[in-house]
RNA sequence: GGAGGAGUGGCCGAGCGGCUGAUGGCGCUGGUCUUGAAAACCAGUAUACCGUCUAACGGUAUCGGGGGUUCAAAUCCUCCCUCCUCCGCCA
């Protein structure tokens, strides 16, 4: 959520952003014309109300000396009505104005290139050389069921298309990319690691942007209130909802395994074979809170935090600045880093970092006080995956693949699947 | 799931229909005193929204949340939520 104040001072700023992000400016308008009115219909409801406590203060004055109010009872009788009346249409007004400033997106950073979609999308830096092959490279699915270490078929049996199940080594290796992560990020980048719930409330899902606007993306147990969490993102943020944090505790940085469910409506025919889009996967986010002035500082630190998995892991990467037109809703600045997919000659996402400056910690209402004294402020809440391992455990298979359909095990690894060299089958 | 009990400001804890945003204590901040500290004493100490020259200020709301009764609700009614105790079930 924007702040309200800022749009009515900076209306033109909103505008802007819309339109770079490719959306029409009627959602501006409709939330400034929704915001006059309510301002309107709720002085006039706060005066008559004021009026009201006026009168009933002499009505206890009257009381307290015993004396007769019925005068004043015949007046009150009315205002009371009318303030009754006045006092439902505010509210009316005022959940008009929510409703409308729930789905305005976050306004883009100054940084974040301008452009239409992933095409205009910044390279900000490469790391690592893709390999030569002396062969023609097979993709991770390919490697995977050949090695029966991925069973799509068994996924399927159980759940339905985009599940799978992993098999021995496969099982093994997803568990150690899990323990590898958390501890780096734990033991050299300094996070907090939290293993908090996957099912959670809609004031949760609300609280970090998923609802109102992309509830058909979400699993929801309709009997509950519960939706399960496409990221971690939801309910780690979500930790320190409606809270007042002291100053000093601020960066705090946790990270978390988590299982992410998404529906993937609207993905029909995409990335349909393979880890890549699946409706169950794993993956370590870190989240930070950080007071406004710091937080492109911890974005920057955020990235590298991710980017040192795979440095460390050898895969190669890039990583892209997103532009305005494929920044995601709640976002001020995001950073992808793609890897490299050898079978496809191309990097593809494997980490989404983003800033969002105070979007959600005004919608989740997280502030903190510098000091004692001090005005409570909003937060900035930044996260990003580190990494998201269905898709590391994809890019170790092609990256690390030999002619024979083995698979070595990165050096990092080794300690995490009892010193084996390489993934053979089954 | 069943039976009880409880939710008041940063914390503890009064109030149970009308000068109560709310007594008191603790904590915190500032001051007096002191060589310094402690103690003592004095003062201040919630959040949000709206209005105004983004100012001192004014208004409104908030006693777990919603709804209701009433001229008037922290106080009465009702539903919901959370926590505690006991029973049942369960990884």
């Amino acid at each position: 959520m924007l702040d309200p104040k800022l749009v009515r001072n900076n209306y033109k700023a909103l505008e802007e952003a819309l339109k770079a992000r490719g959306m029409d400016v009627t959602l501006a308008k409709a939330f400034v014309a929704a915001d006059e009115e309510w301002r309107k219909i709720q002085s006039e409801a706060e005066d008559l109300r004021s009026k009201q406590n006026k009168l009933s203060e002499e009505v206890a004055v009257r009381k307290r000396e015993k004396q007769n109010a019925d005068d004043l009872f015949a007046q009150l009788k009315q205002i009371s009505a009318r303030v009754k009346e006045l006092q439902e249409k505010a509210k009316e007004a005022e959940e008009k104005v929510k409703s409308v400033a729930m789905v305005l997106p976050n306004i883009p950073h100054v940084s974040v290139p301008v452009g239409i979609d992933s095409r205009d999308n910044l390279e900000v830096r490469k790391w690592g050389e893709p390999k030569q092959f002396g062969f023609k490279p097979k993709t991770h699915d390919e490697i995977g069921v050949a090695l029966g270490i991925l069973n799509f078929e068994q996924g399927a049996k159980v759940s339905g298309a985009r599940f799978v199940n992993l098999v021995g080594m496969g099982a093994k290796l997803e568990r150690a990319l899990i323990n590898f992560m958390l501890d780096v990020h734990t033991k050299e980048h300094g996070y907090t690691e939290v293993m908090p719930p996957a099912l959670v409330s809609g004031a949760s899902m609300t609280g970090t942007g998923q609802l109102p606007k992309f509830e058909e993306e979400l699993y929801k147990c309709k009997d509950d209130d519960l939706y399960l969490i496409p990221t971690a993102e939801v309910c780690v943020t979500n930790l320190h909802r409606e809270e007042i944090l002291p100053g000093d505790m601020l960066p705090i940085k946790y990270v978390a395994y988590t299982p992410c469910f998404r529906r993937e409506a609207g993905s029909y025919g995409k990335d349909v074979k393979g880890l890549i889009r699946l409706h169950q996967f794993n993956k370590v986010e870190m989240v930070k809170f950080t007071e406004p002035e710091n937080s492109y500082q911890e974005l920057e630190a955020l990235t590298n935090n991710a980017e040192a998995i795979l440095k460390k892991l050898g895969l190669p990467y890039r990583v892209v600045a997103l532009c305005t037109g494929d920044l995601g809703f709640g976002s001020a600045k995001t950073y992808d880093i793609e890897v490299w997919f050898p079978s496809e000659g191309r990097y593809r996402e494997i980490s989404s970092c983003s800033n969002f400056e105070s979007f959600q910690a005004r919608r989740a209402e997280i502030r903190f006080k510098k000091d004692a004294s001090s005005k409570p402020e909003f937060v900035h809440t930044l996260n990003g995956s580190g990494l998201a391992i269905g898709r590391t455990f994809a890019a170790i298979l092609e990256n690390y693949q030999n002619e024979d359909g083995t698979v070595r095990v990165p050096d990092v690894l080794k300690p995490y699947l009892d010193n084996l060299d390489k993934i053979t089958a089954n």
